[in-house]
DNA sequence: ATAGGGTTAG
């Protein structure tokens, strides 16, 4: 702990400084001075006691130096503490209304910022440029649900002529990016003469965050077109656009640029890197940042347990904890996430729970929404699906689909199909548009070989409008990143690639390789038809183009939209055995490493 | 006295 500039304010005895020198106010006495020593909300509340005996409690300059701490660094409890004193004064002014707004932007009730701008215009104040950023802020960080708010905030800022402000610009750019709508961020971008780095930063972090990689690299490559220099947040949403896209050539790319304008200085650059290598299926890169970066921090550490946690390694993701805290660093919610999504993934359903316990109980950290979801996913992957619905029925908190999906789909792979027409009742409550629950649910009943009810959710999809998202994995070879879907030439199978595939398969089945067709849930199709239909999912065609397509022996990279299938999971065991290549998958959550017939996930997935 | 852009379960 680095020592204290100053002793704590409760040291100073402040009633014998009040009596001893009531005439005279000097430094340590006047309430004023104190305020800037102050170090925490109890010695805030000190100072305001001190205030009352000196009777300076109802003073217009302490009651602001006080606000203006407390919104310094907004937590619940300090937030509630400004506004009991911005209460108190009569006539506040739009600074201090500002200074409110922006320390409920930063909160975790956002909203006010809202409520007090309602206020504002009752008071009959004139909102000004230092008004919008922060209620843009807050807008943004209440998702979709505050683009009307956000709107009424754009208009209002036309009308007072600030919507082109240097600081109002990136905000509402990244208000629109922050509610969803992307698109409409683009508009108001482009309507800017003379966009700076910032509003450059806003919109391409916009993109990355709506999963829109190769228009935010775009973005990126216009800023350095038009010769604006990039900035450290800059390289972090390219780095994340990176990761979206998993190739791992333009990451290696962006390093090269990191390092050459000299951003590798700053931690969260690195932490970035880090986070970037090891979605890119890279984890030795990934810890060789790790091990050459200086000052890691708690984001570093998550970053770096993580990594290892999505590439199969959930003991090593622990034992980085465990170092973690050695080194006295504080976890934050993103560690115990990292943590929980570890044990969940490497089946450690005792340590899950118990991290899930000192998570709370010694770190005061409330678990969140995400970190509901690994606890069901910690419950779901180890076959206590039971227990796992209890869970989530009895949560504090409104379950979101995703949770009773991470539910569903541990009931296909371990073919509870009466339990999974349950959840998928509590999934149609809440979304019925989601094509993959459908699929899961005629691909249990196919399974237990009822084609009566394959038909009824097939029929329940087309009433309902549902389409299906096709399977697409890429893979790049030399810069250019290839994309094949699943079912990619079902019709016209004539192509090198497809002949290549055939041979491959026939070689694979000499090996032991059994197409495994109840995956496949067309009842009315012969065998031979279901059998072409597996043979071209997206990840067969992927890794076969790679296997022609590049060196022998080097590594296959292949990047999936959706899970892995699991005949696509043992043909690639297989082939990583007979043709002696190292395969990285990246499915939608998480890696598989295929080496000499094996795979780094242990088949728990 | 007040203002802008950043990593996150399935």
């Amino acid at each position: 702990m680095a020592s204290t500039p100053f002793p704590p304010i409760s040291q100073f005895s402040l009633s014998n400084h009040y009596t001893n020198s009531n005439t005279q106010r000097n430094d340590t006495t006047n309430p004023l001075s104190l305020i800037s020593k102050c170090n925490s909300l109890r010695e805030l509340k000190q100072i305001q006691s001190f205030a009352i005996k000196t009777h300076l409690q109802n003073d217009h300059t302490v009651l602001t130096k006080l606000i203006n701490f407390c919104t310094q660094n907004p937590t619940t409890s300090s937030m509630e503490h400004a506004h009991l004193l911005f209460d108190r004064i009569p006539e506040p002014d739009i600074v201090l209304f500002n200074t409110m707004a922006r320390g409920y932007s930063r909160s975790k009730t956002p909203i006010h910022a809202i409520f007090l701008f309602v206020e504002v215009l009752n008071y009959g104040l004139l909102p000004d440029d230092y008004t919008f950023p922060s209620l843009l802020k807050a807008c943004a960080s209440m998702g979709a649900k505050a683009l009307q708010e956000g709107k009424q905030l754009h208009c209002f800022a036309i009308k007072l002529g600030l919507n082109y402000n240097v600081y109002v610009c990136p905000t509402l750019i990244n208000m629109y990016a922050g509610c969803n709508d992307v698109d409409a961020a683009k508009l108001v971008f482009d309507k800017i003469l003379d966009p700076c780095v910032v509003s450059y930063n806003a919109i391409i972090t916009g993109y990355a965050r709506s999963s829109r990689p190769n228009e935010a690299l775009s973005m990126f490559r216009e800023l350095q077109e038009r010769h604006i220099k990039p900035t450290d947040v800059t390289m972090l949403s390219a780095l994340s656009s990176c990761s979206l896209l998993g190739s791992l050539d333009l990451g290696k790319w962006i390093h090269e640029y990191i390092k050459k304008y000299g951003f590798d200085k700053y931690v969260k650059v690195n932490t970035a890197l880090i986070d970037m290598y090891a979605k890119c299926g890279s984890l030795d890169y990934a810890i060789s940042i790790f091990d050459n970066m200086s000052g890691r921090d708690t984001q570093a550490w998550s970053a770096m347990i993580v990594a290892y946690a999505t590439h199969g390694q959930g003991h090593k993701a622990i034992s980085m904890f465990e170092e973690m805290i050695k080194e006295r660093l504080s976890p934050d919610e993103i560690t115990f996430l990292g943590l929980l999504y570890a044990c969940s993934h490497t089946g450690l359903v005792d340590e899950g729970y118990s991290y899930f316990y000192i998570m709370r109980e010694k770190y005061g950290i409330v678990p969140g929404i995400k970190h509901y979801g690994c606890m069901v996913d910690l419950l779901s992957r180890a076959g206590r699906l039971n227990e796992a619905y209890r869970f989530i029925d009895e949560l504090p908190i409104k379950p979101t689909p995703i949770l009773w999906r991470t539910l569903l789909s541990a009931c296909s792979s371990h073919g509870n199909l009466e339990l999974a027409k349950q959840v998928s009742e509590r999934i149609f409550e809440l979304d019925d548009s989601h094509g993959g629950d459908y699929v899961i649910l005629s691909n249990l009943c196919a399974r237990a070989g009822r084609w009566e009810d394959v038909d009824f959710f097939r029929k329940l999809m087309r009433d309902r409008g549902v389409v299906k998202i096709p399977g697409c994995s890429s893979i790049e070879v030399n810069n250019v990143v290839h994309e094949f879907f699943s079912g990619d030439g079902v019709n016209s199978i004539s192509s090198d690639l497809h002949k290549a595939l055939d041979e491959l398969v026939k070689e694979l089945k000499m090996v032991g390789y059994k197409p495994d067709i109840s995956l496949v849930h067309h009842g009315d199709m012969e065998y031979e038809k279901k059998e072409i239909t597996l043979r071209y999912h997206s990840e067969k065609l992927a890794i076969t183009f790679g296997l022609l397509n590049t060196p022998p022996g080097s590594t296959i990279r292949v990047v999936k939209n959706l899970r892995v299938c699991g005949d696509c999971h043992s043909a690639a065991k297989l082939i990583s055995l007979i043709f002696d290549r190292e395969i990285v998958l990246r499915d939608v959550q998480r890696f598989h490493h295929f080496k000499d017939g094996k795979c780094s996930c242990g088949d728990f997935w």
